[in-house]
DNA sequence: TGAGTATGTTTACGCTGTCAACTCCTAAGT
DNA sequence: ACTTAGGAGTTGACAGCGTAAACATACTCA
């Protein structure tokens, strides 16, 4: 039936992820249970521990399915604005805050992955690895445009931690619900704040 | 014994917000149980509904005792810079962050409490209505600072939600571990960051 | 004093994450 | 081709959780 089935019921491990998918579509990432996602994916409610330690584990893989979409968002911002470095930081910092909106609750989970202290380091460390690719992303954009002399100098890390603060916070501000307005509004004051950040906030006399 | 015991077994409630805070300076949120809590305090597991309607609004409640103490944080800040809008804006960013690293369970708490679905509202108005009076403390920083001459032209509420995100965003990327530095290293970055964003990031020739 | 009610307890239910013991199927070696 | 070792999935069990209902207690006020 399945294009491949390794083993003797299928692929169950992409089952999973995918079961638990559909669930995050419907509830919150607290009210999903291992045995819900077993439940969805039509096997018994220990069918999970063959492919994954524990239901962290589970939930890291599907943060890491994230990043990658994640990442194909800002890379096609990077993509349609690939000549202008200005453009391109613009352009990243919206699609930074339209995928969180988009995808509230797998952003979330994405950064809400700091429970890392046992041996599960080795299961969120690829996490970390593609989360640290995407960070690069940014900071290669400034390099650009310092070399074509857009950007003022500086290390261009603290320059862009600075940026993906900037947009992290908008994001995080508006899935909490703190920010005004929804859907396309929303997105509009994120590119209001983001283009206005690139100019200085203080008057030319001080 | 306790200064007032109102009812027959002292006042269960601030003992309830007591305990809780004891455990989440062991545990993480999660890991946070209502029977732990009720433990803790030395009564039945049930009595803490004669406080709260359920889990979530005992919460909600340690959030607000947060945001109390938050806002003595900023309004600090605020009070040791008082004639200077621009050193202000430095002073209350800076805060934020040191808030949120001195208290990282409240804080994530405090900004988690997006479910305020049901009749709950009644609840976490409050709670709503202190972290707007929080922002408030942002915006008049700016206005008066554009008043002096000292920030530029533009909405003030638009320019506040700029500040507020790049220090939320900032808080947030720390208490996940995805900045560098620990304690007062990575206080030192926040405050290069929030200085830096007050000037332009782009060059005069474009 | 007596009634009413706010406060706290006991008991119970279904749900959860996880472990141990079991069955079954697949794949590898002779 | 037949056996065998082990991976994949199931069954059953356990303690802990949030919460509701029924019950017990003790304070307040008339």
């Amino acid at each position: 039936m399945a294009s491949e089935k390794p083993y003797h019921h299928g692929d169950l491990r992409q089952a999973l992820l995918d079961a638990a998918l559909v669930i995050l579509q419907t509830k919150d990432v607290k009210a999903l249970s291992l045995r819900g996602v077993a439940r969805q994916a039509g096997v018994s409610h220990t069918a999970p521990y063959r492919h994954f330690a524990d239901k962290a584990a589970l939930l890291a893989a599907v943060a890491e399915e994230g990043f990658v979409e994640f990442g194909r968002y800002l890379q096609a911002a990077v993509d349609a604005t690939a000549a202008d470095p200005v453009a391109s930081l613009k352009a990243t910092g919206v699609a930074y805050v339209r995928y969180a909106l988009d995808h509230p609750v797998h952003f979330r989970l994405m950064f809400d992955c700091h429970a890392l202290e046992p041996e599960s380091m080795a299961t969120t460390s690829s996490l970390y690895t593609t989360s640290e690719k995407t960070f690069q992303i940014l900071v290669d954009i400034i390099r650009t445009g310092q070399t074509a002399g857009k950007f003022r100098p500086g290390d261009p890390k603290v320059l862009a931690t600075g940026r993906w603060a900037l947009v992290h916070g908008i994001a995080m501000l508006m899935l909490d619900g703190m920010l005004p307005g929804k859907g396309e509004d929303a997105i509009a004051l994120a590119e209001t704040i983001i283009n206005d950040s690139l100019t200085s906030l203080l008057c030319s006399s001080s």
